[in-house]
DNA sequence: GCAAAAGTGTTACAACTACACCCATGA
DNA sequence: TCATGGGTGTAGTTGTAACACTTTTGC
């Protein structure tokens, strides 16, 4: 980054391309939006955009959320950035640099085309369909990082509303990870983690329909969980 | 990303900037550069540069460490995406967004300026000064990412030469962490996790002068370490 | 009563910690 | 022979896995 040269004003777009998730009905859900203009015009996209000249891919994430999903109320919204796709051919119009990232939501709010989406919607994960651009392969890593990062820290409580049970809690693990987990030893490890979880005395409410109603809980305020909550053996894990 | 509108041609310039680490003399070492140019000329700063038309930002990483710091034997370079820097303000000519690369260089080769550096110089970590840009920012963070992979990743070989002694391995987590690790339980571990490292049949080396020659070993084909080899209770450590 | 989900208890096993101890080499 | 670093052994503790079992709700 020394002084100006020549390639300093090449075109370069840059974008943010945003990889929302949810549950729904115990399924793992992420928003796509069917794009209005050429090219991939009628194919499914993740939500983005361009980055203003007066904000950061963060700020630019937030506002293309809200433009193009009408998501406007992210107050519970968790927002990291999953990295930076830079490949010269990724964009068949010009070059354009996108930063990534990986989002969580604890309910589905409906969503709603806006801007340069023609539609908006929740869609099963494994029903996602082929995506324009490179954005299978940026879902596709969006989802292993949140997997990844479930194991280590408390981001799993950003899938949940403000207030939860131990059983909701597990189904997020269970869903993203796709695997059953022992329920007495999970609550224990959850409960044994300083400021993972902090209860809500006297609450309490019924998980699904049936069955003894749970104590809820709240996020506490830990971000990174000692020791790690480990998927139940896959054997080689990629890095 | 949805069509052209009137954002897309603003005046973007994209860079890299590298955070290269090493270990020389049992401290860890990072590269940096003295910028010939305003702004910061005179300053330290991260090696980098901006992006071409017809690269992507790992090449371009590697091409700039090449150019600006005369490091062109790179056989054993690790280099990974750290995350990208946006902030409208972050140079004060124009708007310039900044893909960052941690990068892990094994032995040591003087380094020496070109292009738009002064000169390159080889600093210990703990004595950098205040860099340009936000370059401080960027360098702190690239090394509180070595250190957390150190944890769950095979990445600590990459501060290695082809083939090393359990003793080195384990002053790379010293030397990185800045904590004292018990020798036989960190040889039982990492020999314990398949693929870590691979022994060489029959060689040995001394490592400090004196004492008992150590066995080599080579990297092995893993990545991740399963389960990871956590530090000493540092209490609350952030996400 | 029965099914479903929460919550508690217990035992066996795996991993990690913290040492003590011996070995090979250079000064 | 002493200091230094490599390598092995082992007991105590901690954490996890895999259950059985009780409690409280809706139907």
């Amino acid at each position: 980054m020394d002084g100006y040269d020549r390639y300093a004003f090449e075109p370069f777009a840059v974008t943010v391309d945003l990889a929302v998730f949810t549950l729904r009905a115990g399924a793992l859900h992420v928003l796509l939006v069917e794009r209005g203009q050429e090219p991939y015009a009628g194919r499914w996209a993740l939500p983005g955009g361009f980055v203003r000249p007066d904000e950061s891919a963060e700020s630019a994430a937030r506002r293309e959320l809200g433009e193009e999903t009408g998501l406007t109320d992210v107050s519970g919204l968790h927002l990291e950035q999953l990295r930076t796709y830079s490949e010269p051919d990724r964009d068949p119009r010009m070059r354009v640099v996108s930063v990534a990232f990986a989002a969580l939501l604890p309910d589905a709010p409906e969503a709603h085309g806006g801007s340069d989406a023609a539609q908006a919607s929740w869609t099963p994960y494994d029903g996602a369909r082929e995506l324009a651009f490179d954005h299978g392969r940026i879902l596709a890593d969006a989802r292993d990082r949140v997997g990844a990062k479930l194991e280590y820290s408390c981001l799993a409580t950003a899938f949940c509303p403000p207030e939860f049970t131990l059983g909701e809690l597990r189904q997020v693990y269970e869903t993203v990870w796709g695997t059953a987990l022992d329920r007495p030893n999970f609550r224990r490890k959850v409960l044994a983690t300083p400021g993972f979880v902090e209860a809500v005395p006297g609450a309490a409410r019924l998980t699904g329909g049936r069955g003894k109603p749970a104590s809820l809980y709240r996020a506490g305020t830990a971000t990174a969980l000692h020791p790690p909550l480990l998927r139940p053996t896959p054997e080689g894990r990629p890095a």
